[in-house]
DNA sequence: TACCAAAATCCAATCGATTGTATTCTGGTA
DNA sequence: TACCAGAATACAATCGATTGGATTTTGGTA
């Protein structure tokens, strides 16, 4: 019983034509009602589904769109996926995710592997390592839709779903300024990165309209895990360099950073305030909860799947890419009242 | 320059015949090593992708395996999903995920919607409401493997990847009894599923080892989510009854409790102890840390997906559905140092 | 009853790769 | 040179659903 029931099955147990199993299950115009309700009774009767593979073969489309993420359990790709899952549901498409885990060469076969499959467009957030483009020519090349979230590629011609990192990085900069901050250091990721290189500008430009001067020894660029934030905030400290406010481009540094401090014996946020990127969920509850930038996850994966969709429905790529962005704020917390 | 090439274009490339390309592409001995060359230069040249649905659709397998799970951005999910990607991805599989967002209905459409789509494999967490299993033979019905992780049903003739509820349940509960509580409380989530059932089943018999009485009223049954724990906590504290630790079944609902109890100005662990369940990371941060069980999500998904992927190279399911139960451990923190 | 347009159904090609069988080619031997 | 085994390649059916065009059926009209 390995053999699941194919439309011609169906046809032959009526007596008719599999052209026309075909298209009452498609509800065609040309089927008479009272065929379709044959034909839809067998279907139920013998347990029919339709076979996707052969109706996707023939259609030259998948209803799939993939999806390539750094690290599938960071939480702000998590309820990115979230939402791209949600969308993609709604409109019935199925999801395929795959993860870098930040490296390059892992991310270039995924694309491809994806394309080989023939998904119907792509989702994209890539790895830090990511510093070559080819790879996403190939959609492009292959006519399939790409769409970047959160981690775009400064490269023209396709679209991205974000939040304005230079605005944010600015107005985490400014905020730790407004708070009395004077020697604020900065923590930021891969500058080829653009996410990265906004927010860095957006906090240059935060100190320059304030007059706070700019130290090249104040940025330190690393991977952004926990350790890393650890271990630059430590760096820092020895230098002895004075240092009264730290913006992380994101949480996880911070709270490296954070444990770092405590373990000085510094007050947080008395000697040296901080301010996060992303609001993950463990920014609210660490201690002092931790001040940062909100940017909701599955929103972004939402718009990007809706923006993804409506180009696959069009059937054409966009020449000129459009960029999408979303709503971002400034959640005061404690680790920044002063 | 839609078209993509197909083998049927480079074998008119090379004036040879097109299942001679297929051969060739697929490293055959049927055909010379000279002809292989030609071929693979030829594909190179032209940008040829094997088209997988005609592949898959001949061959009537498709590489994917279908992941159902409640919710992605829950953390212990999305790292069971991390482990599963990551052993998909070096089997050469696909991955297809869906949450079912804790609705039977979904959960049941899911489940059909990969079936049709023809997955290899599926690896299931049961969401809340699941009590019927009918969606779950069509999947048997279909000779397609199927492995519960986590979430499983008591139901025979499957496979799971599992910690063992029990025990962890009763160790939370005799952690909590060694440090003094005598008055024990569970915050439990639906009884029809296995995992709640054994974590409470382990509750009592600690309880009953220990010679501490068990009382109904000490045992709320919710969700679990932050919002659950929160009120629940608020019940049993207005109910007047007298409670000095608490087992609750995840770590989201112990977290949404320990909010309600520092309101009261109530002190953690020194008036009420608690325990949670799964080692979210928010459990580490949060003050005071929470006790937890320790639930290694992406060994669970990986040890699944071994599982899994054995099951479909067989080609046949067991007719006996095996358990493997993986190690977890109590992580002693603040939330119950007494 | 014969005829016709419209409606319903059937036929056959197609999507691209795979695979069992048939055919052709190769080079070595008598 | 004729022959043959074995190697290399070509042929053709197949997976299951879709779809344009051809054919048959229907029912209304003269």
């Amino acid at each position: 019983m390995n053999n699941k029931p194919t439309i011609h099955d169906i046809a032959k147990a009526l007596g008719i034509d599999s052209s026309t199993v075909s298209r009452a299950l498609n509800d065609s115009a040309r089927v008479t009602k009272a065929t379709k309700v044959r034909v839809l009774a067998k279907a139920a009767e013998l347990g029919y589904q339709r076979n996707m593979l052969a109706s996707n073969l023939r259609k030259n489309i998948t209803n799939t769109i993939g999806v390539v993420v750094p690290r599938i359990s960071r939480h702000f790709f998590s309820s990115a996926i979230q939402g791209i899952e949600e969308t993609a549901y709604l409109a019935g498409y199925n999801v395929i995710i795959s993860q870098s885990l930040e490296q390059f060469e892992r991310e270039k076969k995924l694309i491809e592997g994806l394309i080989a499959n023939r998904v119907d467009g792509l989702l994209v957030s890539v790895s830090m390592e990511t510093i070559n483009y080819e790879h996403l020519e190939v959609a492009k090349n292959n006519n399939i839709p790409l769409v970047f979230f959160d981690r775009h590629c400064g490269i023209s011609g396709y679209s991205s779903v974000l939040v304005d990192d230079f605005k944010c990085g600015f107005d985490a900069t400014e905020h730790l300024i407004l708070k009395g901050c004077k020697h604020i250091a900065h923590f930021s990721g891969p500058q080829q990165l653009e996410i990265y290189k906004n927010r860095f500008n957006g906090y240059k430009a935060a100190l320059a309209i304030h007059n706070v001067t700019f130290k090249n020894e104040y940025v330190i660029n690393s991977r952004l895990m926990e350790q890393d934030g650890y271990l630059s905030m430590q760096n820092l400290l020895n230098s002895g360099q004075k240092v009264d406010g730290i913006f992380s481009a994101n949480d996880v540094a911070a709270i490296g950073a954070m444990k770092c401090i405590k373990e000085r014996g510094l007050k947080i946020p008395e000697d040296i305030a901080i301010v996060g990127f992303s609001n993950e969920p463990i920014s609210r509850v660490i201690e002092p909860s931790l001040t940062t930038i909100d940017q909701s996850g599955s929103e972004i994966g939402k718009t990007a799947t809706e923006l993804l969709l409506k180009y696959i429905s069009k059937k054409e790529i966009p020449s000129e890419g459009q960029t999408i962005i979303l709503n971002s704020k400034l959640i005061e917390r404690h680790s920044s009242k002063k």
